[in-house]
RNA sequence: GCGGAAAUAGCUCAGUCGGUAGAGCAUCAGUUUCCCAAACUGAAGGCCGCGGGUUCGAAUCCCGUUUUCCGCUCCA
């Protein structure tokens, strides 16, 4: 990270917390690490994302729907998803490669080792301890067999090792008063699973034909070893994602559909479109037959802000297996029936919230010949705005704070305002540009005489006069949806 | 998890040799002005991240810890 964009990143973040929008969550007692509070201008901006993708994804196509899932699901889930095997490995660090490894895998490679020396006997030892090691979630005896063998580290040739430790990224609670194992719950990684189970409930209630997508926005946890950059990796956060069900077969055209219709989506907000760029993942997870991620050029580099993934039947019938119900889809013009394919959308929240931040964020030199003169201002597009428009009354005496009102009373029933009157109009003008409000409303005397006010817009810091009975009309024209979908 | 750096007012930071905690901006109240950071007067705001130690005395030195940032690592 070169020095200008550590600063702007470190700016951005000052931002965030000086005008509300993120505070580290429990401040007051030192922080919890990696999680994060959104303030009263945060939440906004949030809401509004959420309804543009909300608006973009079910109201704009007729065959997608929306859910609402819990977060607590039967631990059966997990297990069909594969989530509580490859999640909860055992793990050794070894301290001069600063390699980790699984544990159980480093032993299976030398038990394999053994029996090429023909050692078998003491391979079938190793195996039978390595066993009941685990079996037993013994890790310390995990950590016994590495040493006694003498496994050494592949890359530095040492055995110098931490202890084995178990790595879950799923957080577990209790369900009921008296805490039995029986009873352990997670709370969920990932908020697709929300989905799959409720397939045949939305296919069934909503008479949903193939292909239809069903698509949810909620929070997902997951206990990350490590969680740093700010909000691009919390171990609380909200995805909004879309699974598309498709015909078999069809998998790869509605991929390349779903790739193309979700980069418009990002661009339709005004961002460059040489911040974005496609990543496509050469190592697949077990359940994809293609991955691509949607990366956008924050200051530390490109990151992952949405996959899309095209999962195959693979969830579909793990829930079939685990559950023993059917998962499946008579399609009549093929008259088949079929576990469908999925294609999935999924978009971090946050990291579409840091973004819309990180793009929006500008430091204005406006210097004259006269005097030096900067703003911060944030060009959010108007419809994410938190707050749409400002109203000010030029001065606070000869009836203008009353006229403001006034006005103001007529907008809040439709957007979200913000009435100031204190301080030089100048100076609420560019506290407005620092949350990113658009439009700023100043009533003065003319106001009084013709009932006219101006509109300030934050972009250009240019006035229009307009008549006060057309605000609702003109500022409903320009933080309209329809100027994104 | 390993290594490095940091933590003082809402924000950005200063704080000398260990000797009673400071600035700019922001905030609040008032006066005045009124279309792009005005001025003036006043006020509020601090467990110097937290805990321990050394010392007559610690923001300052030492140890631990928490949080954050950077690099590595991890991210089905």
């Amino acid at each position: 990270m070169s020095n200008a964009t550590d600063e702007l990143f470190k700016n951005v973040i000052a931002h965030a917390k000086e005008y509300g929008f993120v505070f580290p969550s429990s401040e007051i007692y030192d922080g919890l690490s990696a999680v994060y509070d959104y303030g009263q201008n945060g939440a906004e901006l949030k809401n509004n994302i959420k309804t543009y993708w909300w608006k973009a994804m079910v109201q704009m196509n007729e065959n997608i729907v929306g859910i609402d899932a819990a977060i607590f699901m039967h631990p059966k889930v997990w297990k069909a998803s594969g989530h509580v095997d490859g999640f909860s490995d055992p793990m050794i660090d070894n301290k001069d490669s600063k390699k980790r490894y699984r544990a159980d895998q480093l032993l299976e490679d030398k038990i394999a080792a053994y029996d090429e020396e023909g050692k078998t006997d003491l391979a079938e030892e190793l195996q039978i301890e390595m066993d009941n090691a685990l079996k037993a979630e013994d890790l310390a005896v995990l950590k016994e067999l590495i040493i006694k063998h003498e496994i050494k580290c592949p890359i530095s040739g040492t055995a110098n090792w931490t202890d084995v430790r178990q790595f879950n990224l799923m957080f577990s609670t209790q369900v009921g008063a008296i805490a039995d194992e029986a009873d352990t719950i997670y709370l969920r990684p990932e908020t697709a699973q929300g989905i799959f189970v409720n397939y045949l409930n939305v296919q069934k209630s909503g008479r949903m034909k193939i292909p239809f997508g069903i698509a949810q926005i909620g929070k997902a946890f997951r206990n990350e070893v490590i969680a740093r950059q700010f909000i691009i990796r919390m171990r609380e956060f909200e995805q909004m994602e879309m699974q598309f069900f498709v015909r078999p077969g069809t998998q790869k055209e509605w991929f390349e559909q779903w790739k193309q219709a979700r980069l418009k989506w990002h661009l339709a907000l005004g961002t460059a479109p040489a911040k974005y760029r496609f990543h496509e993942h050469t190592k697949l997870a077990h359940y994809a037959d293609a991955a691509f991620d949607i990366e956008y050029e924050f200051p530390f580099g490109f990151k992952e802000v949405e996959g899309i993934h095209s999962r195959t039947d693979f969830d579909l019938s793990q829930h079939q297996q685990y559950s023993g119900k059917k998962l499946q889809y008579f399609d009549p013009e093929i008259n088949q029936n079929y576990v469908p394919y999925v294609i999935e959308t999924s978009i971090g929240l946050d990291r579409m919230f840091l973004l819309t931040l990180i793009n929006a964020y500008v430091e204005e030199d406006l210097s004259t010949a006269e005097k030096t003169d900067s703003r911060v201002v944030l060009r959010l597009h108007p419809v994410l705005a938190p707050i749409k428009a400002a109203i000010f009354p030029l001065t606070k005496k000869d009836g203008l704070p009353e006229k403001a009102r006034e006005i103001m009373d007529k907008l809040k029933l439709d957007y979200n305002v913000y009435y100031e009157e204190k301080d030089a109009i100048g100076k609420r003008y560019r506290r407005q540009d620092a949350i990113g409000t658009p439009f700023c409303i100043t009533v003065d005397h003319q106001t009084l005489e013709d009932n006219t006010v101006t509109i300030r817009h934050r972009d250009t810091m240019e006035q229009q006069r307009v008549n006060a009975a057309d605000l609702n009309r003109i500022i409903g024209e320009l933080v309209s949806w329809r100027n994104v979908l």
